[in-house]
DNA sequence: CTCGTGGCCTGATCGC
DNA sequence: TGCGATCAGGCCACGA
């Protein structure tokens, strides 16, 4: 659920929180959150204990550290994690925890364990810009290497990207979500570009001239830095927030769970439909399903 | 290489 | 009251 505004919030925590703290011990809760961490669950906590953590870095939605060590902590937060300072019981679902010298602890709570923590060697990217949001390092950790640019890095060559998202035989909202084309969008922010857009999700991707494209990733930009505006200057992640255990924004919607509503152009009720496992939402009438062919 | 599908996970909610 | 089904969905392994 956490898409990149979240993410970056997250970000911002640790960079206040962790960065420059001495980690004196790591405490696994549960090692399922350790995930496909070569050394394992015991080696995790070796390999922890001692360094001190230099940046909090940020690529789409993944998270990493880079140590004094010379590797890197990566996280990533999945569908429900979260990344906080605790206070008092541990929390029901705290998975991890980072015991900081002269600082709180630091806790990983991720209630669905599809998000994790690892260790990872850093390695160079390929185009010689920053590797993310956060540190001028150009490095980053080789299980991200995969992971495009977001469509908030100034790095993001977009004429690249259109003609590539234009040569795949896939559909606009697939091209989307696709974080190797683009990364950082998920299924919320995604409905609400398309939205903006106007153009319904099931188009194919090589259908939308360059300039559709042009217009729906400024969308995407749009929808995403207003909400990292809402949340990144409302509270600070790593602290409890208001309603405890959501860890994304209460941003106003247009389309997302916005099923049976009136749409906000032009009244139609928006409408939900079943889509990979999840579901899409649209207004019928601004954002028409393409004929076939 | 490209694309589509299924599995991983827990807990809230709903219908019977 | 209990219980199974459904839904939430990012990412990756895998097969065609």
């Amino acid at each position: 659920m956490p898409e990149l505004p979240e993410v970056e919030v997250v970000r911002r925590g640790l960079d206040s929180h962790f960065v420059g703290a001495h980690i004196e011990d790591v405490v696994i809760r549960d090692a399922r959150s350790v995930r496909r961490n070569a050394s394992g669950p015991a080696g995790f906590i070796t390999a922890l204990r001692g360094t001190t953590p230099l940046a909090a870095v940020r690529r789409g939605k993944f998270l990493w550290l880079p140590l004094d060590s010379g590797d890197a902590l990566v996280v990533h937060l999945g569908m429900s994690g979260q990344v906080r300072l605790p206070d008092g019981e541990p929390h029901r679902h705290e998975r991890i925890r980072f015991t900081l010298e002269a600082k709180p602890p630091v806790a990983f709570v991720d209630q669905r364990i599809f998000g994790g923590m690892a260790l990872d060697t850093l390695v160079e990217v390929s185009d010689g810009a920053a590797a993310g949001r956060g540190s001028d390092s150009t490095r980053l950790p080789a299980s991200v290497a995969h992971i495009a640019r977001d469509a908030l890095d100034p790095a993001l060559d977009e004429s690249r990207l259109i003609e590539r998202l234009r040569s795949r035989a896939i559909s606009t909202k697939v091209a989307l979500l696709n974080q190797e084309l683009v990364s950082g969008v998920g299924n919320i922010y995604a409905d609400e570009a398309l939205w903006a857009a106007r153009i319904n999700g099931q188009t194919p991707s090589a259908d939308l001239t360059i300039d559709e494209w042009r217009r729906l990733l400024d969308e995407v930009r749009r929808v995403m830095s207003n909400a990292l505006e809402a949340g990144g200057t409302s509270f600070d992640a790593l602290y409890v927030n208001v309603n405890g255990e959501s860890g994304y924004f209460d941003v106003s919607l247009n389309a997302y769970g916005q099923t049976g509503k009136p749409c906000a152009r032009c009244g139609t009720p928006i409408v939900r439909v079943p889509w990979q496992n999840r579901s899409s939402h649209f207004c019928p009438s601004c954002q028409p399903v393409p004929r076939r062919g």
